[in-house]
DNA sequence: TTCCTTTCTTAAACAAGATTAAGATTTTTG
DNA sequence: CAAAAATCTTAATCTTGTTTAAGAAAGGAA
């Protein structure tokens, strides 16, 4: 049931049979249907969320009304709102599911209980949060190197999975444009 | 000496004098000159850089030649490219010194012994990555909800000391566009 | 002081992408 | 199946910011 999980963290790091027990108590897992919310603006994020499959986004209303999305997360990434949670301040962001989804729960209240027991854990998200840090510095990269047409011409190069998999308006809002100017780039090239 | 370090150490765990004294010996200070390069473009990043006092930036240059600067560090911040470090790649990116500075240099190549020393550092650069990650998708955010007038205007509202600190055409850079719009931008109001 | 380099400004012509306002198509639901 | 909701497309007009090309200040170094 777990398997998912304990699978990514054996990428990172070794687990004894007896840390994954001591693990498995601390977790929960939940099934959340299309376009449930995991949180929503103004709550308090008290999770840390890992994506066992799925697709979920995470995003804000602007001020003039639309959906503005930063980061998408699909099967084995984690998601959160490290603001929210870390300063225990409502949050900015909607946390929301983009299609059935099954995902494991990892509490903040207890997360400093369990490293205490598994200090291994503690490196694991030390390594993953290098590699979330670094993706996030390479999307500013993007973002600013190339027109919008470029990335999305990357981006479906990179992911053509993924590009079929969510509507259209969010893979524009994704990279920072209009849907309107992502159906005019469309209709430049097959 | 490495005092700065230390203490930012201390605002996230505790440590004891002894676990401080084996630190030590795993760290080398240095101190580099306006515009004297720590990481350049084709090198493999081998080491993690605290800035004890000074200002360093992170650039790459597009297929356009211009420089475009991904990350500002000031006192009691790391800089490095963890991409370069993590996947012992040439870094795409050039670091270099905005100011006279005074770094701390912790190498790649001894960090995991030092982990397994003093595990409570493994904690301490676990939450500083969810700083600078949740910093950096913060930045995502402002550069997908403002315009550069906006940017600018908020940026220099949050932080006027740094907007004097460096100069304007690398502020621009920093904030995702020309010089000459920020000349423009800074010339409608006073 | 004088030259040289770095940084900043101005303005005109231009381009990328937003906005607005339809309408067309697809998917979902009763 | 029919109706409603969600998604995608097209095109005209408008904005924000770029490009290009000067020249003006400011700051160092000899």
């Amino acid at each position: 049931m777990f398997s998912p999980l304990f699978q990514h963290f054996q990428k990172y790091i070794s687990l004894t049979a007896e840390e994954e027990e001591i693990i498995k108590p601390y977790l929960q897992i939940s099934t959340v249907a299309n376009k449930e919310y995991i949180l929503q603006q103004g709550q308090i994020c008290q999770a840390n969320y890992f994506i066992a499959n799925g697709c979920i986004r995470k995003y804000f209303t602007t001020d003039q009304g639309t959906e503005q999305i930063i980061q998408f997360a699909i099967d084995n990434w984690w998601i959160t709102d490290y603001t929210s949670m870390d300063f225990q301040q409502p949050s900015l962001y909607t946390i929301q599911a983009v299609e059935e989804s099954v995902i494991i729960v990892l509490k903040r209240s207890i997360e400093d209980e369990l490293f205490r027991k598994v200090p291994a854990l503690e490196r694991y998200f030390r390594i993953i949060l290098q590699r979330a840090f670094a993706a996030s510095l390479n999307r500013i990269h993007y973002i600013y190197s190339f027109s919008g047409e470029e990335r999305y011409r990357h981006f479906s190069n990179a992911f053509p999975e993924f590009v079929q998999r969510v509507p259209q308006y969010m893979l524009a809002s994704y990279l920072g444009f209009t849907p309107e100017f992502l159906s005019k780039i469309r209709s430049r090239k097959g």
